[in-house]
DNA sequence: GTATGATTGAAACGAACGTTTGACTTCCGG
DNA sequence: CCGGAAGTCAAACGTTCGTTTCAATCATAC
């Protein structure tokens, strides 16, 4: 049935989560909002932090299962050959967009809210909200990595982790309207923008800890040894 | 006089709102690890408001004027010419990790409070911590767009964004242990990691918006359009 | 109509929060 | 030896928090 009362409170938490953050959203501050009585939200959800969770499943069960089916069509395609970085990283970047476009105005929200749980470290919503991500993360190492076999696997992990920082920073930080930088772009652009970045900054060169025999003719050698040249690794 | 009181709350708060985040940080968690009255931290600081200022201050403040000196010197250097991309983002990137190692043991954890900072939308506490960097990030996405003149400014803006996201995530998820990825790396490896992929996204080819004739051989030509296409833009 | 189960309402619960108070030490220049 | 500033301490302030209670209301099946 989905009661109005638990899609409004869904709603509007979704919201105050994404502006403020969990800790200092009060119960009082979304039933106010959503026009709802205080003991409705203990009353349909239990606690505040279930309510956090099933705010997170409503919207995140669906980024990740597309995620999952874009990356299997991938590998059904390209059978035991190697999947194309740009496509690894599409079937994981797009989704998010594109359930957002589907969600109109809360959905915008959600991108922001993703953005910032990535980094609430606390451990207890963590373990909510990783363990719908954990999966697609691991998933999409295990691809990348088999469409840049030449890097070893903590290379791939980190390059993973910068990817998944970008996309966070640009969803919570990109989509908000802010003074100095210009107006909000359309999500479709900032897709485009990630997804060039991200296919630029995973194929870079691999660092010299294995010399890797000249990768590509376009490598432009060593990138790192500035500020005093710290361990001068392998120089 | 800096007592040894306001020393060790400083330092017992930066661990905590690094693991815990600031405002589900209470002063009494602060005050009992730190085995001193509670009273104190109003005494020293005036309020909790002001106690996280004064801990930003004082890691901030060296980060980013070490920054915009590095900045500088470059830009003394190559004088009317064309920074290097890698120079720009070295300038960047590298003065946190530096700092950190001086810092030692609360280096690490600074680090992490960073990566968590940047997401905590609390326009209140943003304004604190923006105040000491978006002078930074307004004078480093200026010297990326002389490095880079063929993109337009709003593509820069976005990949100094990417740049920004990769390098707090990599602080506050990167640094700190977890089940399922590898331990924790050097923090130079790390550094150098990071490098890597900024420069390789950053020099990414850029969008086919205004279509950039042939930009340079390895273009791998669009990368996005997929999920559907969406909008088809420019095909 | 009336009993029944699901929802809403107003009010209160105890706990925890940031902050303030005022007395008590500690230390040092005169 | 003393006066006063600087710092510490236990206790309490008022507020807000998540949660609970219990009566009132609503819908629906008998």
């Amino acid at each position: 049935m989905a009661s109005e009362t638990k899609d409004r409170i869904l709603d509007v938490a979704e919201r105050l989560f994404a502006d403020r953050g969990y800790p200092a959203t009060s119960l009082r501050d979304i039933t106010a909002e959503a026009g709802v009585n205080l003991a409705s939200v203990n009353y349909h959800f239990g606690a505040k932090e279930s309510l956090l969770a099933a705010l997170l499943e409503r919207r995140f069960a669906p980024v990740n299962e597309r995620r999952l089916e874009l990356l299997e069509a991938l590998e059904a395609r390209v059978g035991a050959g190697r999947p194309a970085v740009e496509d690894v990283l599409r079937a994981f970047l797009a989704p998010p967009f594109k359930k957002q476009q589907e969600w109109g105005e809360s959905g915008r929200t959600f991108l922001r809210l993703v953005g910032r749980l990535h980094a609430e470290t606390n451990d207890e919503h963590r373990a909510t909200y990783l363990r719908h991500f954990e999966e697609c993360r691991r998933r999409f190492t295990a691809a990348l990595h088999r469409a840049l076999p030449h890097l070893d696997a903590a290379d791939v992990h980190w390059r993973m982790m910068f990817v998944i920082g970008s996309m966070a920073f640009a969803m919570a930080e990109g989509l908000t309207p802010r003074a100095g930088g210009p107006p909000p772009r359309d999500p479709d652009e900032v897709l485009d923008a990630l997804l060039r970045f991200a296919a630029g900054g995973v194929a870079a060169p691999s660092p010299a800890r294995v010399p890797v025999v000249a990768g590509r003719p376009d490598t432009p050698g060593p990138v790192v040894a500035g500020e005093g040249t710290p361990a001068a690794r392998g120089r």
